[in-house]
DNA sequence: CAGCGCTTCCGCCACT
DNA sequence: AGAGTGGCGGAAGCGC
C-alpha cells in the first residue's frame, strides 16, 4: 500500500531534501499513468516552522496527520539538536502498526533518534556516515550507498540520493513504467540502483565531448548484442584500463554490472507492456537465455520475471504513454 | 547446483 | 613533483 504520505519536519530543515519528497509524492501524475498518493507536511505545532535557509514554512498540518500515512517520510533535520518527543513517539507509533519509514540525508538521525535504525543496515550522507554508525551503534551504517531499502525503514543518502529512493519504492509498489513515467515527468534519469556509490567523482561532466554519456546511451540501444570491455574501450579510444576507471568515475559502477542493470530495467518494461514469452524477452534484451534472465532480475529485482508479469503486467497491453 | 574456461576488475607500478 | 595513462597478474565473478 502506498497512497497516503506525511513528511514531518521541525525547526531546521534543509528545504532541499524536503523539497524532494514535496515533488516525489506531493504531485498528481495520474493523466501519466502514476498512482495518486495523498500528500501532506506535517510538524507538531502548526503554524512557522524555520528552514536552513533562512526562510520558514507555515504548515498546516499537525502530527495526527501522521495516523493517515502508510508512508511517514523524514527529509533532512538539524542533527545536533534534540528531536522533538512527540515526534519520537509519531515515528515509532508509526512504526509499530506498519507504516514505512523513509528518510533523506540527515534524517536517518531522527530514525536513529527514534530507535528504528537499531539492528538495521541504513545509510546517510557519506560526510556524516561515521557520527551516525558513533551515535547508534546498533544501526548497521553503509557509507558507500545511495539508499538502503530495509522495509519498512528506508534511509538514503545525501540530497538527490533522497529521489532514488522515493523511485525505488515506486517502482516497487507501481511497477518500473510508473516509476519511470514519474522520473520522466521529473526529468531525472529513470533510476539509479541502490547498491551505485555515492561517491561518484564528476557527477556534472564538463562537457559532452568529455564524457561517456554518449556511449551510454549507444549501449543502451544496442542491449541486444553483446558488450567486451575491449570493445567499448575501443569505441572510445582508450585503452582497457582507463576506460573501466573513467566508467567507475562517471557511473559509479564497472561496466558489466551496470549493463546487466540496464539489461534488466529493459526485461521489466517488456513484461509489463507486452506478452512476450520471458525466453525471447531474455534474447531481445541481451541475456544468452532465459535461465541467465531469472538469475539476474532475482538477484537485483528479488523476484521471478513471472511473478513480476504478474504484479505489474498489462493484460491489455495498451500502451498510449511510453 | 557444480564445474570449467573465459572475462572482468582492481591494485600495483612504470612511464609519460 | 604530480596527475593521468596503460600494461600486468591474480582473484573474483560470469556464462554456459
Amino acid at each position: 500500500m502506498l497512497s497516503n504520505v506525511a513528511a514531518v519536519v521541525f525547526d531546521g530543515v534543509a528545504p532541499f531534501e524536503l523539497g524532494v519528497l514535496c515533488e516525489a509524492w506531493g504531485i498528481d501524475r495520474r493523466p501519466q499513468g502514476v498512482p495518486y498518493t495523498e500528500f501532506a507536511v506535517c510538524t507538531e505545532r502548526p503554524g512557522k516552522v524555520t528552514t536552513s535557509m533562512g526562510f520558514d514554512l507555515d504548515v498546516h498540518h499537525g502530527l495526527e496527520r501522521i495516523e493517515a500515512a502508510d508512508l511517514v517520510a523524514v527529509p533532512a533535520m538539524p542533527r545536533d539538536k534534540p528531536v522533538p518527543p512527540a515526534v519520537v513517539d509519531a515515528l515509532q507509533a508509526a512504526h509499530e502498526r506498519g507504516a514505512r519509514i523513509m528518510s533523506v540525508c540527515v534524517g536517518a538521525f531522527t530514525l536513529g533518534a527514534a530507535g528504528l535504525l537499531d539492528g538495521r543496515p541504513c545509510t546517510t550522507h557519506w560526510l556524516y556516515s561515521d557520527e551516525l554508525a558513533e551515535r547508534f551503534p546498533l544501526a548497521k551504517v553503509d557509507a558507500g550507498v545511495l539508499y538502503v531499502d530495509a522495509d519498512p525503514v528506508i534511509t538514503s543518502a545525501g540530497s538527490a540520493a533522497g529521489l532514488d529512493a522515493c523511485l525505488h519504492l515506486m517502482r516497487k509498489e507501481w511497477g518500473a513504467r510508473a516509476a519511470n513515467m514519474a522520473a520522466r515527468r521529473m526529468v531525472v534519469p529513470p533510476q539509479r540502483d541502490g547498491g551505485q556509490a555515492q561517491f561518484v567523482r564528476t557527477p556534472v561532466p564538463p562537457s559532452e565531448a568529455e564524457t561517456l554519456n554518449p556511449l551510454l546511451t549507444w549501449i543502451v540501444e544496442h542491449l541486444d548484442q553483446r558488450h567486451a570491455v575491449q570493445d567499448l574501450a575501443e569505441r572510445v579510444h582508450m585503452s582497457p584500463r582507463t576506460f573501466a576507471r573513467r566508467f567507475r568515475d562517471e557511473t559509479g559502477t564497472t561496466p558489466h554490472q551496470w549493463i546487466t542493470q540496464q539489461r534488466v530495467q529493459r526485461a521489466e518494461e517488456l513484461l509489463e507492456r507486452t506478452q512476450l514469452p520471458v525466453e525471447q524477452i531474455a534474447s531481445e534484451v541481451g541475456f544468452g537465455n532465459a535461465a541467465a534472465l531469472r538469475h539476474h532480475f532475482g538477484q537485483i529485482r528479488g523476484t521471478s520475471p513471472q511473478a513480476y508479469r504478474q504484479a505489474f503486467g498489462d493484460a491489455q497491453g495498451t500502451d498510449a504513454l511510453c
